[in-house]
RNA sequence: GGUCCCAUCGUCUAGAGGCCCAGGACACAGCCCUUUCAAGGCUGCGGCGCGGGUUCGAAUCCCGCUGGGACCGCCA
């Protein structure tokens, strides 16, 4: 095979899963994990399956499987077979599947290769196997059953595949489901690693193949610790409340152990799907940087068609108090979406760019934020204003040049007007350019807010 | 304690023995643009953890060390 050539071909049957436990919300390891799943079905035109593995009773909740599977398609990812859609491999839910468990249970018990413990069911750790695999990502893994030892001791550490409760343990469900439901390649967090020899050791006392495993390098907070609640935001939705874009965490998530070549690092979903290759994942752990996020989102926000913009902002101009929806109203909602293309590359997230151009939508920010300044001149201000309002037309070009030739004739400087004038527009000392911003505002608005502050 | 995994700028990464006295991006600094701030353009700062091999040649292969991490739950 040429180099570089494997990385065109499509693999065949290609069937991938997520199966996140329903005990919190989808957390960021966790939509990485889903995404690199996601990447690989949609690259290859397989197929991507969403299980649950709710077999811990105490914690599992139906509200976090759905809040787990909303998360998801925030994220934009979708499957094709699942607890809420069904499909030909059904159940999806671990705690539908439990006659499965208990009759494979009961197979490994009659050919003694498991005991029963109380009420608990107990594969033997057989002793001095060799237990290999070629992992897509870590390359040969090399063990022996020996070194599954207990804690702190030198015992073989018996693997538990039914508890007393009745339900089956994560080591030996996931090896009943991938089997059964056909998955072609596991793909997980590296942290799963050391369980696959106890996984593959279940396979074989099963007498069946095992499925290609790929694992992934995990997320790790700025301190290089695994990511955890005490970094901040570890929900998906955290972000979204942030105001980060899907498209945005998306990319970013996508980065961290992925690179697409060529220098391309912002992409939408179809570009990472056709690029995403599992040989090239690394097996570094990825740190976390919020000022990647930051420019990745930044870059989105730019590309977005100014309605689909408007509908990321408009929730937190909500937030903070503005009638978003009377505006709409009066001055419609391409007038409300021109104002965020005037906003171009300011702000990172939708929420900066709410918050830094909260004056298109309500006067009374502004008021709440103007304070005078005594050593204005009122009079120089009020005539310069009265002048470039004079335009025909209340166009930023024409309010420009007329600004210009005034300035150029009084030999004064230009910021020296445009400076007020922006303060008292917007509130704020900085904006997009102000004849802009005053053209989008209009002459009558503009005339009114500099009335108010007695500059015209 | 046992087993396993990892190691390129501060961060994400490119790198599959010569194309690399290591390339890109973020961040940072400076300059340009300019009515402000962004955006954009340009420049700069900054890295192969250490020690041995193998080889004509090593960031890349091997060994050791060091440093991180994961797992060793009737959690997943």
């Amino acid at each position: 095979m040429v180099k570089g050539e494997k990385y065109f071909l499509k693999m065949e049957n290609v069937r991938v899963r997520f199966a996140p436990s329903p005990t919190g919300a989808l957390h960021i390891g966790g939509g990485h994990t889903a995404l690199f799943n996601w990447l690989w079905a949609r690259h290859n035109g397989g197929k991507f399956i969403l299980r649950i593995e709710d077999t811990d009773l105490v914690r599992s909740t139906k509200e976090y499987e759905q809040t787990i599977m909303s998360g998801m398609k925030w994220l934009g990812l979708d499957w094709d077979e699942g607890v809420d859609i069904g499909g030909d491999y059904g159940p999806y839910r671990q705690s539908e599947r439990l006659d499965l468990y208990k009759q494979y249970a009961e197979k490994l018990l009659d050919e003694g290769k498991a005991y029963k413990d109380g009420e608990a069911i107990i594969f033997k750790t057989p002793a001095n196997q060799d237990i290999s695999f070629d992992d897509i990502v870590y390359g040969r893994v090399e063990v022996n059953s020996d070194g599954l030892r207990e804690k702190d001791s030198d015992k073989l550490k018996d693997i538990v595949i039914i508890k007393s409760d009745g339900m089956p343990t994560y080591n030996y469900a996931v090896v009943i489901d991938d089997y059964l439901m056909k998955i072609s390649h596991v793909i997980r967090g590296e942290d799963h690693i050391s369980n696959t020899p106890k996984q593959i050791l279940i396979y074989r006392a099963l007498g069946w193949d095992v499925p290609k495993f790929a694992h992934l390098p995990m997320i790790l907070g700025r301190d290089k610790k695994k990511l955890s609640k005490r970094h901040g935001a570890t929900s998906i939705y955290e972000y979204r409340d942030m105001g980060y874009m899907p498209d945005s965490v998306f990319n970013f998530l996508a980065l961290l152990g992925w690179s697409a070549g060529d220098d391309k690092e912002i992409f939408t979903r179809s570009e990472a799907a056709d690029l995403f290759e599992l040989s090239k994942v690394a097996r570094r752990p990825a740190v976390f940087d919020f000022d990647k996020l930051n420019y990745i989102n930044q870059e989105h926000l730019k590309r977005l068609d100014p309605l689909t913009r408007l509908n990321m902002v408009k929730p937190f101009w909500i937030e903070a108090g503005l009638n978003v929806e009377e505006v709409e109203k009066t001055r419609g909602t391409d007038w409300l979406a021109g104002a965020l293309t005037l906003m171009a590359g300011r702000g990172r997230t939708a929420k900066e760019m709410a918050e830094f151009s909260d004056y298109f939508v309500s006067f009374e920010p502004v008021k709440k934020r103007w304070t005078p300044d005594e050593n204005l001149d009122k009079a120089k201000l009020k005539e310069f204003y009265e002048f470039i309002f004079t335009a025909q037309e209340f166009k930023a070009e024409s309010m420009e040049n007329l600004a210009r030739q005034w300035v150029e004739d009084k030999a004064v400087k230009m910021k020296d007007y445009a400076m007020p004038l922006r303060y008292a527009l917007t509130g704020m000392k900085v904006s997009p350019g102000i004849f802009e911003v005053a053209e989008h505002l209009g002459r009558d608005e503009c005339k009114e807010r500099l009335k108010f502050f007695g500059l015209m």
